[in-house]
DNA sequence: TATGAATGAGCCTTCATTCAT
DNA sequence: AATGAATGAAGGCTCATTCAT
């Protein structure tokens, strides 16, 4: 209608596609659910974005970008700042990114299911986003460790996959939690609240990893 | 075909279903697929269940009560045997349970679609089956965190979650993991190391959580 | 309905598809359009024939033998029967199949279509059915042609595309010939003029062709 | 673009159109690949030609006019020629209009395909074009057929139908020709031999059909 | 005059379900 | 108890066409 009714319609597809695509999952999801949320004929999706696919893809890239750029991992902190602060920045983020409302948790949602029916938008969200983020904690943990811990190191690996493990544990589980601990709230004190003992629980135990034994003791 | 195809037939659609659901997801899977995989006629899922939704509900009570008795999280370990070790089998049995092979996996993989879409089924598998679990977790938590701690102490619970949180990460990301770690392998002794891993981790953030600063520090 | 109602739905959608087919063509043809005039579901062309394409290729295989069963190349003529006979009989025969009336005349019009949008049933056909037909041809031709020619000779290939050619002219160009030979009749006894002219004509030629010039003469 | 794409957009698509359709057919060619093609936008054809069906039959008209135009009947022989010149010249012109290559076989694929789905552009164009064609050949074919034939006496037009048939056979059967004999050529020199083959093959039919019996001899 | 965006009808196909046997 | 055939409702996609600029 408008003059620039192109970008908007496309814009209209993507907010439909979030909503819809995020509570319904790729496969159940259909292009005529989304067009008529978005107000756009059922061909608008092929001719600007080639097919369901291409949506699709679109969409994940968008969302992660736009997470991101709400919710840095650094959180605005200085890059020198201390390894434990980054940390908490770090965590703290990927609640907000995951837990917060709007549009920066569709991207939660739909890596959630990315995990029950992989999509070939996976590898590329892999390569462009999570790997650097990976990078990122790696170099947090690394640094706590102490005693030359390098990145790569497999108990690196191991430790950033136990703090990213708890990270995403808040927000896969939900309807779990929900009925187990109906208490926790998750609004910006309660996510904050989660933060800090997921930092503090984290803290602990890379603190002392480096000096516990290998195998769990048995007298 | 034979004259006990009745409960046979049965039997063989649930098999059936367990592998096609948990591999293709509720929606993916259709019911021709696993008729043909139960080498049984295309009416059958509706004619001993009542129709794809049928099938998918009894799948899943089956599932969890066949996975724990495979998988039990003590282990055969008395109950009077050190926390460490409890814990260590308690870690043990849910990774077994869900990364293992078999259809103690189904479990897993079905859990993590309810966590998605919530269906009725979740409320009966939460009170059943997870309540107990989390107590018998929580219970060894409060006794390693000592102090004095109880069952139903705030930090208890969140203390439980961040355990329970690693462990479900390494299923429920698999393929994000497979991507950033190809070189994990989840046999037999690769489970076990994970397991060790959490464990050692989880150790090491119970006995000093207690001694740590409420909130990071800040020097 | 019936209990034979299987092999019933079958043939009605074959018939079905042999008039929609032959007329609109494989594209323009649509399978709603078949299976109305079928009196038959949508789903059904899939669940007999796996789709568009199985039907067609099931149909044109299936009006090729019943065309040749009905009118075949031979006319029921003994094969030491004299060659200009057995050429009589090839030609009226290939008229009959093609300008004759009900369903043997469809693989004629699917032919033609075939000749404008190739499909890939169209390899079978030639291997199963056209290639003996030209064999069947060509050692007719040879015979009259004498000389010691072969079957396989370049010379015997030719005429026997001549006359492949006058015979086929009648029936794909008809709508041409309609109007500007408004007076030629197409019914049994038009058939046998048409037929007898081209014999005739063929056979001059082919008595002759051996010792004529092998360029039209240039005086 | 430049200033004079008005006209030259109209011819671009014309040329485009040609091609497209007649390797794809009506139905199967879109609007859409013309366009590219001609590097014209989608809406061209509808603003230029008024829409598809528009656009094909302004080609019709105009590819006809164009064959005859580069490959005239007579090809540049005197009306005073011997007819056996001028049936070569008549049979070759005619294969050179359908095999050679470039705009002048559009007609007689387009041609072709008006045989199968009639339209209102057949009239004219038998009247225009095919008529005078037929006129011409039947003139020839009376000559050599002798003894006081005339171009409207049957067995005159019975010949002159086997002879365009035989032309129209080349073309209209190519795809089966290519299989049955894939080393025929469709080259200058092999059109050539063609046209050699099918006028001798003519020739001989002609020159003794009056005194051939009128049925084929049943000894 | 020409264009990119938008439209809606229609196509082939797939699927869960039901029916008659 | 079990089967093969049939059904109808969508689903993703393509296409010719139109609209606003």
């Amino acid at each position: 209608m408008t003059q620039d009714s192109g970008e908007d319609t496309k814009r209209r597809l993507m907010d439909a596609a979030g909503e819809v695509f995020s509570e319904q999952g790729f496969k159940s999801a259909t292009v005529r659910t989304i067009c008529r949320t978005a107000r756009a004929n059922v061909a608008a999706v092929h001719y600007h974005f080639g097919g369901k696919d291409g949506l699709y893809t679109a969409l994940l890239s968008e969302a992660f970008e736009a997470g991101l750029r709400l919710h840095p991992p650094d959180m605005g902190l200085p890059a020198g700042a201390p390894a434990e602060e980054r940390l908490f920045a770090f965590i703290h983020s990927f609640l907000l990114r995951m837990l917060g409302e709007g549009r920066s948790t569709w991207c939660g949602k739909l890596m959630a299911r990315e995990m029950l029916e992989t999509t070939h938008a996976l590898d590329h969200m892999v390569e462009q986003h999570i790997l650097p983020l990976s990078v990122h904690l790696r170099g947090i943990v690394a640094e706590i460790l102490g005693g030359g811990a390098q990145t790569d190191d497999p108990a690196t690996r191991l430790c950033a996959m136990s703090i990213a493990g708890q990270c995403q544990h808040v927000f896969r589980s939900k309807p779990i939690i929900d009925r187990l601990a109906p208490d926790l709230r998750f609004d910006e004190a309660g996510i904050r609240s989660l933060a800090e003992h997921i930092t503090r629980f984290s803290l602990c135990a890379l603190k002392h990893y480096a000096h516990s034994a290998e195998k769990p003791t048995r007298p």
